[in-house]
DNA sequence: ATCTATTCCTGGCTGC
DNA sequence: TGCAGCCAGGAATAGA
């Protein structure tokens, strides 16, 4: 699923492919995935041309200039969302609902979507919808994050999947940074001691780091803006590895129901 | 404020 | 081999 590394390597990916390019046809087959009507996207899509391309958590934002000006076509991949660019003529693959056609090299953008559980959209600007979002975990700094955790007497791990607290973990990079930390994922915000705090704000930084370092992980459907899957599931520690050791200490590791989410911890290092 | 349950959706897995 | 049933989960939403 991607989460905030996926998606940051999908946009260096377009980013190095895009910008600059025009868009000649853009194609909605599948009203499921659209915030924005087919007809209305089309029509500001085609002719318009891709100034940037960037992340908003786990949003993917191109941004456009068409006919009466700038806008931005916004992407999000939900559980099983693909974007990827390729040759025209290569075979699109099953579920592909959407795609944006290149004016050169024979490329088209694609979005390929199993569940359909991802967003397509276009808005004049970033939408409202997103401002409302917590801050990036990459830009939050150790002593803003220690205060708005303090704050909340949630569970730590319902707090890390709310993208209105922090944008861009999901379920993945939660686990496996509140393992790296040391930290309970039933916690409550408010009651980790500062210096778990302390190794939870390093953690988040360092997994979600190197995770962009091994291109993301392919649990299951993830790939980047080439089509190749990601190498960070290899080095999970926790993540998918129920009833497997724990790599520090040994024990078995367990899986539980916290929010809503299964979740995967060591009851040995992860106390409290 | 925060919780749980529900909805969306399909492929992959289990068990018969 | 086939098929029913269940499970995975990001985000929005309803109701407690």
């Amino acid at each position: 699923m991607p989460e905030l590394p996926e998606v940051e390597t999908i946009v260096r990916g377009l980013g190095a492919c895009l910008p600059g390019r025009r868009i000649t046809r853009a194609v909605f087959r599948q009203p499921r995935v659209l915030l924005t009507p087919a007809p209305q996207m089309s029509r500001a899509l085609a002719g318009a041309t891709v100034t940037a391309v960037e992340r908003f958590g786990k949003h993917i934002v191109l941004r456009m200039t068409g006919r009466s000006g700038p806008f931005c076509f916004l992407a999000h991949l939900g559980m099983t969302g693909q974007l990827v660019c390729e040759a025209r003529s290569r075979r699109p693959r099953p579920h592909t609902h959407a795609w944006l056609e290149l004016a050169d090299h024979g490329e088209v953008l694609r979005y390929t979507d199993i569940r359909q559980f991802g967003r397509l959209e276009i808005a004049p600007g970033l939408p409202p919808r997103l401002a409302r979002l917590g801050p990036d975990p990459l830009a939050i700094d150790e002593e803003e994050f220690a205060r708005l955790l303090r704050a909340r007497s949630a569970r730590v791990k319902a707090l890390l999947l709310d993208q209105h607290f922090l944008r861009g973990l999901g379920n993945i990079y939660a686990d496996e940074a509140l393992f790296r930390a040391g930290v309970r994922p039933a916690a409550p915000g408010s009651r980790i001691s500062r210096p778990r705090v302390s190794a939870l704000w390093h953690s988040i930084r360092s997994v979600l780091q190197e995770a962009i370092a091994h291109g993301g992980s392919s649990v299951s459907d993830y790939v980047n803006a080439g089509g190749r899957a990601g190498a960070f599931q290899n080095l999970h520690r926790v993540y998918g590895r129920a009833g497997q050791a724990c790599l520090s200490c040994g024990a078995r590791l367990r899986r539980a129901l916290v929010a809503g989410r299964g979740t995967t911890f060591c009851p040995r290092c992860q106390r409290r």
